[in-house]
DNA sequence: TTTTATTGTATATTTTTTATACAATAATTT
DNA sequence: AAATTATTGTATAAAAAATATACAATAAAA
C-alpha cells in the first residue's frame, strides 16, 4: 500500500468497507486492529486516486483486502460529520505514524496536514463467501480477524455507527436484491440459506414457508443430495443460478 | 454566495441537490440555468465548509436556493466517475467565469487549479411544497425554475442520471418513509394526496383502496371540509399529523 | 425391522390486497 | 322544491399472499 501522504489521491475523502461474511450462524466483519497503542480497530479503509472511479476505488481496497477479484459490494452512505474525527484521536495517530514513517519523510511536518483535516468517509459494504477470504494485513495493522457483528471490537471514531448502518442497509437491501446469496459457497443446503436470512434480518422464519418463498423467487437450481453422515436423510444441495 | 476559490472549502467535493416540488399533478424539479453560452442547466449545488457537517451544508444550501428554513432532505448517492466532468465542458466553464470574475481575482491562474480536478458529489433530494418556496438566483445563474420531471432541459455532465437516481430513491423510500406529504401544503384532500403518490410512483390507484391504505398508516388528522364551489359533494380536508 | 432426525410436499387457515357496489352530499338543473 | 349530477366516503365481496399445520419421504442408526 502505497504512503497516503503523497497527493494523487483525492484529499479529505476515504472509502471505509464493511465485509461482511457468515459463519456459526452469524454475520461476521473483518477488522483489522490498527498497530497504535490503546487497542483500537479500524474499518478497513482507502483513498480514491485522482483519475479512479469511487466503485473502482472500493473494488481495490477490497481485493487488497480479501484477495478476491470479484466482489460484490454496494455503497450505502457519506459520513460527514464534522467532527467525526476526534482532534485527540487523531494527533495520537499522526505521532505514532511520525515514529514509524520518520526516517522517510518526517522533514516537513506539513506532509501531514492533509491528515489532520476532516475527512468525508464514503461507506460501502460488501459480501463475501468467507472461506474464499484470505484476510491481507498491511504494515499499518496489527491484524486482521472476523468478527461476530454482535461481538465487536472497539473501534474508532464513528466506525461502529458505519458498521450499524450497513447492517440495517443489507437488511433492507436483502428482499429487492436478493443477494444474500454472495454470503453463501457456490453450493448450499436450504436450512445454510435460511440461517443467513436470519442471521441477516434477526428474524426466524418457519421453514416450510421460508422454502416456499426462496424457490418462488426462481433464482436456485436444485444438485445432487449431500451426503452428511448424519443420521437422517440427505438434504439437497442448491446453486444460485446467474444468467 | 461566497466564491468558492477560497480555501475554506472542501476541496473535490460538492453537494448537489434535487429539488423536488409538486404541481399539475406531475413530480416538479427546481432547476437554475447556468449563465453560459450553450443553453445548459445544472442542478442547484454548493460545497461543504471545512467545519460543517455534510449534512447541514446541504440545508444551507436548499436554504439558500428555496427561502426554506425547515426543509425535508435525505442524502441517496455518491457521484464519483472519474469522467464525470468533461474536460472540455470545464474549459469551457473557467474560460466564462474568467471574463465574469476576471477583475478581483484574475491575476492567478492557480486560484482554479481546485476546480479543473474531478469532483465527488454527494446527491441529496429535498421534498417541498412548491408554494413555499421563492427560487433565489445566484449570481452565477441567468434562471432558476421548476421543470417537469418528465421535460427536464438538457443537463450538463451526469446531473439528469442524478436526478434519475434521485426519483428512483424517492419511489423506494415513498412506503417505508411516509415522506410524500411534504409535497403538499399543510392541508390537502385525499384525491391531491392519491395524485401524488401517483406522480411519484408513475402507477395509478383504485381510490377507494388508496384511501384505506393511506388512512392505515395513522398519520393523517381529518379537518373540515373543502368548499369548492362545484357541483358535488366537498371532500375533506386532511392534515399530516407530526407527533 | 424399527426408530430417529430431518427434509420435501401438500393443504388448511388467516391476513392482506384488490375489485365492486352503493350510500351520502352539495351544488346545478329542471 | 324536486330531480340530476359529480364526487366523496363507507361497506363488502373476491382474489391473492402470507402464515400455520399436517404428513410423507428418506437414510442412517439402533
Amino acid at each position: 500500500m502505497k504512503s497516503p501522504s503523497q497527493q494523487n489521491y483525492i484529499p479529505q475523502v476515504s472509502i471505509d468497507c464493511v465485509i461482511f461474511g457468515y459463519s456459526e450462524q452469524q454475520l461476521q466483519v473483518l477488522i483489522p486492529k490498527i498497530n497504535f497503542k490503546g487497542d483500537f480497530w479500524a474499518l478497513p479503509s482507502g483513498f480514491v486516486f485522482q483519475d479512479e472511479d469511487i466503485d473502482d476505488a472500493a473494488h481495490r481496497i477490497l481485493r487488497e483486502r480479501t484477495g478476491i477479484e470479484s466482489i460484490y459490494l454496494e455503497q450505502f452512505k457519506v459520513f460527514g460529520r464534522a467532527n467525526r474525527s476526534s482532534k485527540e484521536f487523531l494527533d495520537k495517530l499522526i505521532q505514532q505514524n511520525f515514529d514509524k514513517l520518520g526516517e522517510k519523510s518526517a522533514s516537513h511536518t506539513t506532509e501531514y496536514d492533509w491528515f489532520t483535516k476532516r475527512f468525508l468517509s464514503v461507506g460501502y459494504y460488501a459480501l463475501v463467501d468467507i472461506n474464499k477470504v484470505i484476510p491481507q494485513k498491511t504494515d499499518l495493522d496489527e491484524s486482521i480477524e472476523w468478527y461476530g457483528i454482535h461481538d465487536l471490537p472497539q473501534m474508532i471514531m464513528d466506525h461502529e455507527e458505519i458498521i450499524n448502518e450497513a447492517l440495517k442497509t443489507l437488511q433492507s437491501h436483502i428482499d429487492e436484491k436478493i443477494n444474500a446469496f454472495n454470503l453463501l459457497p457456490d453450493t448450499f443446503t436450504m436450512k445454510e440459506v435460511q440461517e443467513v436470512y436470519e442471521a441477516i434480518s434477526g428474524k426466524t422464519f418457519v421453514r416450510t414457508n421460508f422454502q416456499k418463498m426462496i424457490l418462488s423467487l426462481d433464482v436456485l437450481e436444485r444438485l445432487e443430495k449431500k451426503f452428511t453422515g448424519a443420521a437422517n436423510k440427505a438434504p439437497y444441495l442448491y446453486r444460485f443460478r446467474k444468467e
